[in-house]
DNA sequence: ATAATTAAGGACAAATTTATCCTTAATTAT
DNA sequence: ATAATTAAGGATAAATTTGTCCTTAATTAT
């Protein structure tokens, strides 16, 4: 569905959002290991996100690290997809007509708009903060290594 | 949502399905010109989708072309995804974990798994026929390039 | 039989995505 | 101030996806 860079950017912001405090701010290494991704590849994405401070905010030096602002914890995980431009897919036709609408739908349109109303209202309603907290509780994974 | 050659596998196959008969089997270039994809690529999907004729089937020469014969368009749409080989994107963790399961939830598993049940009905329920059932009845379209 | 037509298939090219590595800049601790 | 630490950023490479082109094989019409 999504590419591996926005999984990635998904993982890794949740991840940020649940273990950053003031005075504990995870760091790359840290972060590429407990959401199983390639640290480099990470790092470049967590680039796109800090631009501007937009979803995810950083700082250098020692004990540096990556963290969320209380504002960006509550934006909703459709703006990571925006912040990865790719959030596209989730207005896109299922066959790949060049739009999704009523006036022209593909022959999966009418079944399928209804699924997309659902994913839409998910990734809008849907807090980076609830999905740390599922997190949090233990009860939700970010990876899962073959142990 | 899908790759490029699985959304032309889609839209070629529900084209073939509501076009062909015994009189008139439609060749690459007319159906790459009706669902507005790159006649040689999709003529390279259209092999896959012809081995073994287990979807798509087809005869050389002049009059020749494509058809899909009356077992392969009850087949469900699903696959035709697993003819290209992507059919786990249905079964895909949202968060792209190496697997979606109730034991090792994402965070947003709980939430995703319901979509993603649908999605998995739409694409096993639905046959290949009745997709072009609506395509024939005018209702729906395989392109939309801008007039 | 011959020529024309059309899909099959191989080789290759372009574009995009995924990934690594190294240097620079900022910040902190000493 | 200096050294250590950590993110930012550039350059580049590898892998995959998307796409084209040309030759071959099968079939039909004449
Ligand atoms: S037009 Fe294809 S899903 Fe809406
Ligand atoms: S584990 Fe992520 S969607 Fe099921």
């Amino acid at each position: 569905m999504f590419s591996k860079a926005t999984e990635y950017a998904l993982r890794a912001t949740i991840y940020i959002a649940q273990r950053s405090s003031d005075e504990n701010k995870p760091g790359m290494a840290e972060i590429a290991k407990a959401i199983d991704s390639p640290q480099s590849f990470t790092a470049k994405i967590l680039q796109l996100l800090t631009r501007n401070n937009r979803i995810v905010s950083s700082v250098r030096g020692p004990n540096g690290g990556f963290f969320l602002t209380d504002k960006a914890k509550k934006l909703p995980v459709r703006s990571i997809l925006e912040a990865m431009g790719e959030d596209e897919v989730l207005e896109k036709c299922v066959l790949g007509l060049k739009q999704c609408s009523e006036a022209k739908p593909c022959p999966m349109h009418t079944n399928y708009k209804l699924i997309k109303g659902q994913l839409i209202d998910l990734f809008e309603t849907k807090s980076i903060q609830s999905l740390a907290d599922e997190f949090e509780n233990g009860g939700a994974k970010l990876n899962n290594r073959i142990k």
